[in-house]
RNA sequence: CGGGGUGUAGCGCAGCUUGGUCAGCGCGCAUGCUUUGGGAGCAUGAGGUCGGCGGUUCAAAUCCGCCCACCCCGACCA
């Protein structure tokens, strides 16, 4: 790569002199000497979209699994990425830092997650064989920042926020950037005197969020959300949807409710009812399976009862659904105040010979803890598992046959279950998680003593939350939403450059001298430009530009000889217009005045 | 970690079952000429310890063992 003007350590994310949010200024790259290396054939290894596309067009390689190297132009557009959201969240009030990535064992004692976070976080020991952690996220250090230098309730409220590198060892990476265990994060940590403050901070960065999203031209849904081992009360994600997406999440049609699968929430209808008659053994040999067995009895597999036989914490416990339904391990392990816990596998049947793989039901079942969904109760007219090979019983009532110890959400909802706010049809859609916001409150305040005096000089806790952006991750679920079989089709605001020139035949001194020309004014008015300068036929050219996706394309061709004209196309919607250079440069300025993605 | 699979030139692959002119193809790369509105043509050429180590054999990319890396499915997870 060659530099082509620009003034040397010029901040990323500078550059907004033209006042257009045109993207960047001053980086032109000549094609010829660019580092782009395109493939015509998609790598092997990647199955989505964004990941293949990605390699395809030159932005980025694999080094390992789960870890990337950025070439220059898949560097622009983190570039581009950190730019947005650095502008959302100066505006937001939040002030950046730079955090290490290695963290001594000691604040992850600390806060007790060196034990429980677990594999997933990359552990090393320096000469002297001292612990560190490589940083999945940042609580801890930012806690230790802030608890030892700031004291009094004047210096509050107070929101850090860094863009790095986080390290996560993923059991599985996969998708490309979309599950990498090496990934780029914005991550922000507000510091509040109360609850109330707390929960400004909260909305602020929610609507920051909203804004980078938008920007970076996303549909997007933020839906409410578990939060997992970073602790807290109340969080919310930020989902792209997209069929790729690795989080399934309802949301309601009529309402704004909307939720991760992982604890949304659906109502019940009527239980279902028998004709009150009593409970009857049947032989149903070989069935074991809801489908064989309701099929066998002519039954709905909405009235049998399924029972799970779950290991929690090394002890057998049943949990009962409707037979149609499944069980959803993020609202069991929030019931069972436990994420030690697993459906019995071969060897826990081996292990429990008393329960019978096929045939458990809840009437006579002895286990310690029984768990039935909410949707069970006083239902009649049941069928389940009899606890003797090849029986089962039918027209079993909850209360007088069986009494389950508690009864509670444990079942996922699914499309066209009925809303819990407005009882509306609820959708069910797959989304990428691009980003979570939560309300910590005093987890990690209180286990490391990040206190502040009060006007009283009360020393308290602070109330903290914290806000990450996967921006690496984001820049995949871009594409994931912007692409065609040809390739991407970037959002200006974060397109690694505004205008790709195309002179066809770059030897004809005509063409070439007007490409020369227009790409030297749009340096003049900040607008970035890659201009392909390689004697490559035009077939290729149009190959390249349609795979590296830049939002607007400048061809020099055939019109322009005749006419002088250069034909002005829209990546995105195909477009396209011939003009004359002039009026293609305003025109240039109109599209990206229009596109209103222009920030301050 | 369990199950499945793959490793042969920069990329994508064939060859392996049936050991022996099998070191091969396409793309890319280099050089020259022609070509330039949708991945051009001709010619010439460079490039591989066949993932690693060990074994069987007169002989191993090919058969066997171990190891490593990577991919897919699952368990897990922001």
């Amino acid at each position: 790569m060659v530099p082509q003007g620009g003034a040397p350590g010029r901040p990323a994310g500078g550059g907004r002199e033209n006042g257009k949010g045109i993207p960047g200024k001053g980086r032109i790259m000549r094609q010829s000497k660019a580092f782009i290396p395109t493939l015509k054939e998609s790598p092997a290894d990647a199955e989505i979209a964004s990941h293949r596309l990605l390699v395809r067009a030159g932005f980025l390689r694999r080094v390992a699994a789960g870890i990337y190297e950025f070439l220059p132009l898949g560097t622009r557009v983190v570039q581009r990425i950190c730019r947005v959201v650095r502008e959302e969240m100066n505006r937001a009030g939040a002030q950046e830092v730079i955090l290490p990535i290695m963290q001594p064992r000691e604040l992850w004692e600390e806060s007790g997650r060196w034990a429980k976070y677990g594999p997933e976080m990359m552990r090393l020991k320096d000469r002297a064989e001292r612990d560190f952690g490589l940083g999945p996220t940042h609580e801890e250090v930012i806690t230790d920042l802030v608890r030892n230098n700031v004291s009094s309730w004047r210096e509050l409220p107070l929101n850090l926020y860094q863009i790095g590198t986080k390290f996560r060892d993923e059991i599985r990476p996969r998708f490309g950037l979309l599950r990498g265990r090496e990934f780029i994060m914005k991550d922000a940590y507000s510091f509040d005197r109360d609850q109330e403050g707390m929960e400004r901070s909260y909305r602020e960065m929610y609507e920051a969020y909203a804004r980078v999203f938008t920007r970076c031209g996303c549909t997007w849904r933020a839906v409410e959300a578990a939060t997992g081992l970073i602790g807290g009360d109340v969080s919310h994600e930020f989902m792209v949807p997209a069929a790729v997406g690795e989080d399934l999440i309802a949301y309601c049609g009529e309402c704004d409710y909307a939720a991760n699968l992982e604890l949304a929430e659906y109502m019940r209808g009527e239980p279902p009812r028998g004709d009150g008659g009593p409970m009857e053994r049947v032989h149903t040999p070989d069935r074991r399976t809801i489908e064989e067995v309701s099929g066998f009895l002519g039954l709905e597999p909405s009235r049998f009862v399924k029972c799970l036989m779950f290991l929690v914490e090394d002890r057998p416990t049943a949990v009962l659904v409707p037979g149609d339904r499944e069980a959803n391990e993020g609202k069991l392990g929030r019931v069972l105040g436990t994420d030690e816990f697993r459906l019995f596998n071969e060897e826990d049947w081996r292990r429990f010979p008393q329960y019978l793989q096929g045939f458990v039901g809840p009437v006579g079942l002895e286990v310690e803890e029984t768990i039935a969904d909410l949707y069970l109760r006083g239902a009649s007219g049941l069928a389940c598992g009899a606890n003797e090979v090849d029986y089962h019983l039918v027209g079993v009532e909850e209360g007088r046959d069986f009494r389950p110890g508690r009864f509670a959400d444990v079942t996922s909802a699914r499309e066209g279950d009925a809303c819990p706010r407005c009882g509306g049809a609820l959708h069910v859609e797959a989304g990428i998680e691009v980003g979570q916001v939560f309300q910590l409150g005093l987890k990690y305040s209180e286990a490391m003593r990040c206190t502040y005096d009060d006007e009283r000089g009360e020393t308290k806790p602070m109330y903290m939350g914290c806000y990450g952006i996967g921006v690496t991750r984001l820049m995949a679920a871009v594409i994931e939403q912007h692409h065609d079989e040809r390739g991407m089709m970037w959002p200006l605001e974060v397109a690694p450059a505004a205008l790709h020139i195309l002179p066809l035949d770059y030897q004809r001194e005509g063409r070439r001298a007007a490409a020369e020309e227009l790409y030297a004014r749009c340096l003049e008015r900040g607008v970035e430009v890659l201009l392909d300068d390689r004697e490559e036929s035009a077939g290729v050219k149009f190959a390249d530009a349609d795979l590296i996706g830049i939002p607007f394309r400048a061809v020099i061709g055939k019109a322009f000889d005749a006419d002088g004209l250069i034909e002005l196309q829209a990546r995105a919607t195909g477009e396209r217009s011939r003009m004359g250079m002039e009026e293609l440069l305003s025109h240039l300025e109109g599209l990206v005045e229009e596109t209103g993605l222009s920030g301050e």
